[in-house]
DNA sequence: CTACACTCTATAGTAACAATAGAGTCAAGG
DNA sequence: CCTTGACTCTATTGTTACTATAGAGTGTAG
Protein backbone atom coordinates (compact mmCIF):
# COMPACT_ATOMS: atom_id res chain seq x y z
CA UNK A 1 0.00 0.00 0.00
CA UNK A 2 1.27 3.54 -0.84
CA UNK A 3 1.18 6.34 1.94
CA UNK A 4 -1.89 7.45 1.56
CA UNK A 5 -3.65 4.36 2.49
CA UNK A 6 -1.22 3.84 5.04
CA UNK A 7 -2.11 7.08 6.72
CA UNK A 8 -5.86 6.27 6.86
CA UNK A 9 -5.75 3.07 8.10
CA UNK A 10 -3.59 4.07 10.62
CA UNK A 11 -4.58 7.40 11.64
CA UNK A 12 -0.98 8.71 11.30
CA UNK A 13 -1.05 12.20 8.78
CA UNK A 14 1.19 11.20 6.02
CA UNK A 15 3.97 14.25 7.59
CA UNK A 16 4.02 12.30 10.35
CA UNK A 17 5.12 8.75 8.87
CA UNK A 18 7.26 10.81 6.86
CA UNK A 19 8.68 12.10 9.65
CA UNK A 20 9.07 8.88 11.91
CA UNK A 21 11.26 7.76 9.17
CA UNK A 22 13.77 10.61 8.89
CA UNK A 23 13.55 10.20 12.35
CA UNK A 24 13.96 6.28 12.18
CA UNK A 25 11.43 4.86 14.36
CA UNK A 26 10.32 3.02 11.37
CA UNK A 27 12.49 1.46 8.88
CA UNK A 28 12.17 3.06 5.30
CA UNK A 29 10.49 1.30 2.70
CA UNK A 30 10.42 -0.48 -0.41
CA UNK A 31 9.91 1.91 -3.16
CA UNK A 32 8.06 1.92 -6.65
CA UNK A 33 9.93 2.88 -10.08
CA UNK A 34 7.94 5.67 -9.94
CA UNK A 35 9.75 6.32 -5.97
CA UNK A 36 6.65 5.90 -4.23
CA UNK A 37 6.84 4.09 -0.65
CA UNK A 38 5.02 0.89 -0.68
CA UNK A 39 4.34 -0.42 2.92
CA UNK A 40 3.25 -3.97 4.23
CA UNK A 41 0.35 -4.46 6.75
CA UNK A 42 3.50 -5.16 9.34
CA UNK A 43 3.83 -0.81 9.32
CA UNK A 44 0.63 -0.74 10.21
CA UNK A 45 1.43 -2.39 13.47
CA UNK A 46 4.59 -0.68 13.87
CA UNK A 47 2.18 2.61 13.72
CA UNK A 48 0.24 1.24 16.25
CA UNK A 49 2.93 0.94 18.64
CA UNK A 50 4.19 4.45 18.06
CA UNK A 51 0.67 5.69 18.51
CA UNK A 52 0.18 4.19 21.87
CA UNK A 53 2.88 5.69 22.60
CA UNK A 54 2.61 8.96 21.64
CA UNK A 55 -0.87 8.61 23.12
CA UNK A 56 0.79 8.37 26.67
CA UNK A 57 3.22 11.42 25.07
CA UNK A 58 6.23 9.71 25.38
CA UNK A 59 8.78 11.42 23.16
CA UNK A 60 10.21 10.53 19.82
CA UNK A 61 13.51 9.66 20.98
CA UNK A 62 11.90 7.53 24.04
CA UNK A 63 9.66 5.70 21.78
CA UNK A 64 12.97 5.20 19.90
CA UNK A 65 14.48 3.74 22.40
CA UNK A 66 11.36 1.41 23.37
CA UNK A 67 11.46 -0.20 19.59
CA UNK A 68 15.87 -0.67 20.09
CA UNK A 69 14.66 -2.54 23.62
CA UNK A 70 12.43 -5.08 21.19
CA UNK A 71 15.17 -5.52 19.63
CA UNK A 72 17.23 -7.57 22.16
CA UNK A 73 14.28 -9.88 23.37
CA UNK A 74 16.48 -11.81 26.54
CA UNK A 75 17.61 -8.27 28.56
CA UNK A 76 15.77 -7.85 31.24
CA UNK A 77 12.75 -4.51 30.48
CA UNK A 78 14.08 -2.72 33.86
CA UNK A 79 14.70 0.19 31.08
CA UNK A 80 10.89 0.10 30.20
CA UNK A 81 9.39 0.48 33.64
CA UNK A 82 12.31 2.95 34.43
CA UNK A 83 11.26 5.35 31.32
CA UNK A 84 7.65 4.43 32.36
CA UNK A 85 8.55 5.74 36.24
CA UNK A 86 10.64 8.60 35.21
CA UNK A 87 7.16 9.86 32.86
CA UNK A 88 5.09 9.43 35.54
CA UNK A 89 7.07 11.50 37.46
CA UNK A 90 7.09 14.01 35.47
CA UNK A 91 3.26 13.95 34.07
CA UNK A 92 2.83 13.94 38.28
CA UNK A 93 4.88 17.43 38.76
CA UNK A 94 3.54 18.87 36.12
CA UNK A 95 0.07 18.67 37.29
CA UNK A 96 0.59 20.21 40.71
CA UNK A 97 3.02 22.94 39.34
CA UNK A 98 -0.41 23.51 36.73
CA UNK A 99 -3.18 23.48 40.13
CA UNK A 100 -0.56 25.77 41.62
CA UNK A 101 -1.03 28.47 38.63
CA UNK A 102 -4.92 27.50 38.88
CA UNK A 103 -4.35 28.83 42.04
CA UNK A 104 -2.59 31.91 40.98
CA UNK A 105 -4.68 32.45 38.12
CA UNK A 106 -8.24 32.35 40.34
CA UNK A 107 -6.96 34.37 43.07
CA UNK A 108 -5.52 37.48 40.77
CA UNK A 109 -9.19 36.85 38.78
CA UNK A 110 -10.74 37.91 41.90
CA UNK A 111 -9.00 41.04 42.45
CA UNK A 112 -10.94 42.11 39.64
CA UNK A 113 -14.97 42.52 38.90
CA UNK A 114 -16.43 43.13 35.60
CA UNK A 115 -16.50 46.55 33.96
CA UNK A 116 -14.41 48.68 35.68
CA UNK A 117 -11.80 50.98 33.25
CA UNK A 118 -8.42 49.68 32.41
CA UNK A 119 -6.76 52.24 35.07
CA UNK A 120 -8.57 50.78 37.91
CA UNK A 121 -8.49 47.20 36.76
CA UNK A 122 -7.42 45.05 39.95
CA UNK A 123 -5.47 42.61 37.90
CA UNK A 124 -3.65 44.91 36.47
CA UNK A 125 -2.90 46.45 39.36
CA UNK A 126 -1.80 43.29 40.32
CA UNK A 127 0.61 42.33 37.93
CA UNK A 128 2.39 45.88 37.76
CA UNK A 129 5.67 45.85 40.14
CA UNK A 130 4.23 48.89 42.16
CA UNK A 131 1.47 46.05 43.84
CA UNK A 132 5.15 44.89 45.48
CA UNK A 133 3.35 41.53 45.07
CA UNK A 134 5.61 38.51 43.83
CA UNK A 135 4.87 35.65 41.65
CA UNK A 136 6.33 32.10 41.56
CA UNK A 137 7.32 30.83 38.63
CA UNK A 138 4.56 28.28 36.97
CA UNK A 139 6.12 28.80 33.10
CA UNK A 140 5.33 25.24 32.10
CA UNK A 141 8.84 23.09 32.36
CA UNK B 1 21.98 50.87 32.73
CA UNK B 2 23.36 48.58 30.22
CA UNK B 3 21.76 45.12 29.34
CA UNK B 4 24.09 43.16 31.48
CA UNK B 5 23.23 45.38 35.24
CA UNK B 6 19.57 45.71 33.96
CA UNK B 7 19.69 41.58 33.18
CA UNK B 8 21.36 41.05 36.86
CA UNK B 9 18.52 43.44 38.65
CA UNK B 10 15.24 42.52 36.77
CA UNK B 11 16.11 38.96 36.62
CA UNK B 12 15.78 38.26 32.74
CA UNK B 13 18.34 37.13 31.17
CA UNK B 14 20.19 39.18 28.48
CA UNK B 15 18.92 37.26 25.30
CA UNK B 16 15.15 37.30 26.94
CA UNK B 17 15.22 41.07 27.17
CA UNK B 18 16.63 41.33 23.68
CA UNK B 19 14.02 38.98 22.64
CA UNK B 20 11.03 41.21 24.33
CA UNK B 21 12.37 44.17 22.80
CA UNK B 22 12.66 42.15 19.15
CA UNK B 23 8.99 40.93 19.84
CA UNK B 24 7.54 44.61 20.51
CA UNK B 25 7.13 43.91 24.40
CA UNK B 26 9.56 46.65 25.25
CA UNK B 27 10.30 49.96 23.26
CA UNK B 28 14.02 50.26 21.62
CA UNK B 29 16.32 51.98 24.02
CA UNK B 30 18.79 54.57 23.73
CA UNK B 31 21.88 53.31 22.41
CA UNK B 32 25.70 54.55 23.47
CA UNK B 33 27.95 55.85 20.60
CA UNK B 34 29.29 52.48 20.40
CA UNK B 35 25.51 50.73 20.25
CA UNK B 36 25.23 49.48 23.38
CA UNK B 37 21.31 49.13 24.58
CA UNK B 38 21.06 52.18 27.60
CA UNK B 39 18.05 51.52 30.24
CA UNK B 40 16.63 53.70 32.75
CA UNK B 41 14.88 52.26 35.31
CA UNK B 42 11.83 52.36 33.69
CA UNK B 43 12.92 49.29 32.18
CA UNK B 44 12.94 47.29 35.11
CA UNK B 45 9.05 47.93 36.27
CA UNK B 46 8.41 47.43 32.62
CA UNK B 47 10.12 43.99 32.67
CA UNK B 48 9.04 43.29 36.05
CA UNK B 49 5.06 43.39 34.66
CA UNK B 50 6.60 41.24 31.85
CA UNK B 51 8.23 38.42 34.64
CA UNK B 52 4.48 38.55 36.84
CA UNK B 53 2.75 37.72 33.27
CA UNK B 54 5.11 34.93 32.38
CA UNK B 55 5.30 33.36 35.44
CA UNK B 56 0.96 32.96 35.01
CA UNK B 57 2.18 31.24 31.67
CA UNK B 58 0.72 34.47 29.71
CA UNK B 59 2.21 34.34 25.84
CA UNK B 60 4.13 37.26 24.80
CA UNK B 61 1.38 38.43 22.30
CA UNK B 62 -1.13 37.76 25.34
CA UNK B 63 1.54 40.62 27.42
CA UNK B 64 1.65 42.74 24.29
CA UNK B 65 -2.00 42.77 24.32
CA UNK B 66 -1.98 44.00 27.93
CA UNK B 67 0.75 46.51 27.56
CA UNK B 68 -1.24 47.72 24.47
CA UNK B 69 -4.36 48.02 26.93
CA UNK B 70 -2.73 49.73 29.72
CA UNK B 71 -2.13 52.77 27.19
CA UNK B 72 -5.90 53.06 26.39
CA UNK B 73 -6.63 53.58 30.12
CA UNK B 74 -10.77 55.05 29.96
CA UNK B 75 -11.93 52.01 28.41
CA UNK B 76 -13.49 48.96 30.45
CA UNK B 77 -11.28 46.06 31.33
CA UNK B 78 -13.31 43.38 30.06
CA UNK B 79 -10.71 41.93 27.66
CA UNK B 80 -8.02 41.74 30.75
CA UNK B 81 -10.76 39.87 32.58
CA UNK B 82 -11.62 37.65 29.71
CA UNK B 83 -8.00 37.26 29.13
CA UNK B 84 -7.55 35.53 32.86
CA UNK B 85 -10.66 33.64 32.38
CA UNK B 86 -9.62 31.86 28.85
CA UNK B 87 -6.43 31.28 30.75
CA UNK B 88 -7.89 29.91 33.66
CA UNK B 89 -10.53 27.87 31.18
CA UNK B 90 -6.99 26.12 29.32
CA UNK B 91 -4.88 25.47 32.46
CA UNK B 92 -7.76 23.41 33.83
CA UNK B 93 -8.50 21.31 30.58
CA UNK B 94 -4.70 21.20 30.65
CA UNK B 95 -5.16 19.30 34.34
CA UNK B 96 -7.88 17.18 33.47
CA UNK B 97 -5.56 15.88 30.22
CA UNK B 98 -2.74 15.15 32.76
CA UNK B 99 -4.93 13.44 35.33
CA UNK B 100 -5.93 11.05 32.67
CA UNK B 101 -2.50 10.55 31.62
CA UNK B 102 -0.99 9.84 34.84
CA UNK B 103 -4.01 7.37 35.57
CA UNK B 104 -3.06 5.48 32.11
CA UNK B 105 0.31 5.33 32.45
CA UNK B 106 -0.61 4.24 36.40
CA UNK B 107 -2.35 1.19 34.74
CA UNK B 108 0.34 0.48 32.32
CA UNK B 109 3.26 0.35 34.57
CA UNK B 110 1.01 -2.59 36.58
CA UNK B 111 1.17 -4.35 33.59
CA UNK B 112 4.80 -5.31 34.40
CA UNK B 113 6.38 -6.51 37.71
CA UNK B 114 10.24 -5.79 37.60
CA UNK B 115 13.33 -7.99 36.07
CA UNK B 116 11.14 -9.24 33.40
CA UNK B 117 13.02 -9.86 29.83
CA UNK B 118 12.09 -7.38 27.10
CA UNK B 119 9.62 -9.88 25.42
CA UNK B 120 8.00 -10.40 28.54
CA UNK B 121 7.67 -7.23 29.52
CA UNK B 122 3.72 -6.25 30.33
CA UNK B 123 4.46 -2.42 29.32
CA UNK B 124 5.48 -3.15 25.82
CA UNK B 125 2.76 -6.16 25.14
CA UNK B 126 0.71 -3.62 26.15
CA UNK B 127 1.98 -1.10 23.90
CA UNK B 128 1.72 -3.48 21.26
CA UNK B 129 -0.74 -4.15 18.90
CA UNK B 130 -1.93 -7.30 18.89
CA UNK B 131 -2.97 -6.73 22.67
CA UNK B 132 -6.02 -5.00 21.11
CA UNK B 133 -5.58 -2.08 24.28
CA UNK B 134 -6.40 1.22 22.46
CA UNK B 135 -5.54 4.06 24.35
CA UNK B 136 -6.91 7.68 24.26
CA UNK B 137 -4.97 10.91 23.22
CA UNK B 138 -2.94 12.15 25.90
CA UNK B 139 -0.78 14.04 23.91
CA UNK B 140 0.00 17.58 24.98
CA UNK B 141 -2.09 20.02 23.49
C1' DC C 1 -4.02 12.91 -24.26
C1' DT C 2 -5.53 15.18 -20.51
C1' DA C 3 -7.39 15.94 -16.12
C1' DC C 4 -7.16 14.71 -11.46
C1' DA C 5 -5.62 12.44 -7.45
C1' DC C 6 -1.65 11.18 -5.43
C1' DT C 7 3.23 11.34 -4.22
C1' DC C 8 7.96 13.26 -3.93
C1' DT C 9 11.69 16.53 -1.63
C1' DA C 10 12.74 20.57 0.58
C1' DT C 11 11.65 24.48 3.29
C1' DA C 12 9.31 27.51 6.60
C1' DG C 13 6.55 27.95 10.60
C1' DT C 14 5.15 27.02 15.47
C1' DA C 15 6.96 29.24 21.33
C1' DA C 16 10.16 31.43 23.93
C1' DC C 17 13.96 31.77 24.45
C1' DA C 18 19.31 29.39 25.16
C1' DA C 19 23.54 28.81 23.13
C1' DT C 20 26.95 29.93 20.16
C1' DA C 21 30.08 32.46 16.55
C1' DG C 22 32.55 36.25 15.24
C1' DA C 23 33.15 40.95 15.80
C1' DG C 24 33.24 45.32 18.16
C1' DT C 25 33.45 48.47 22.79
C1' DC C 26 35.55 50.18 26.76
C1' DA C 27 38.09 50.90 31.04
C1' DA C 28 42.18 49.78 33.76
C1' DG C 29 46.97 48.40 34.15
C1' DG C 30 51.78 48.00 32.45
C1' DC D 1 50.39 53.02 23.46
C1' DC D 2 49.00 48.50 23.94
C1' DT D 3 46.93 44.74 25.80
C1' DT D 4 43.80 42.13 28.52
C1' DG D 5 39.41 41.02 30.17
C1' DA D 6 34.68 41.95 30.78
C1' DC D 7 31.05 43.36 28.36
C1' DT D 8 28.14 44.07 24.28
C1' DC D 9 26.58 43.71 19.39
C1' DT D 10 24.06 41.01 15.38
C1' DA D 11 22.93 36.88 13.31
C1' DT D 12 22.33 32.01 13.32
C1' DT D 13 21.17 27.53 15.09
C1' DG D 14 18.74 24.49 18.14
C1' DT D 15 14.83 22.90 20.90
C1' DT D 16 9.71 19.42 19.79
C1' DA D 17 6.78 17.04 16.73
C1' DC D 18 4.99 17.79 13.57
C1' DT D 19 1.80 21.07 9.88
C1' DA D 20 1.62 23.52 5.84
C1' DT D 21 3.11 24.96 2.05
C1' DA D 22 5.76 25.17 -3.01
C1' DG D 23 7.04 23.16 -7.05
C1' DA D 24 7.66 19.10 -9.43
C1' DG D 25 6.84 14.38 -10.82
C1' DT D 26 3.66 9.79 -11.02
C1' DG D 27 -0.18 7.12 -12.24
C1' DT D 28 -4.66 6.09 -13.95
C1' DA D 29 -9.36 6.69 -15.71
C1' DG D 30 -11.92 8.59 -19.36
Amino acid sequence: MKIGELAKRSGCSIQAIRHYEKEGLISEPARTDGNFRIYSTGALEKLSFIKNCRALDLTLSEIKHLISLQHSPGTPCEAVNDMIDAHLHIVETRITDLQNLQRDLKRLRHKCGRARSIDQCGILNELSPKSQHTFTDNKRK
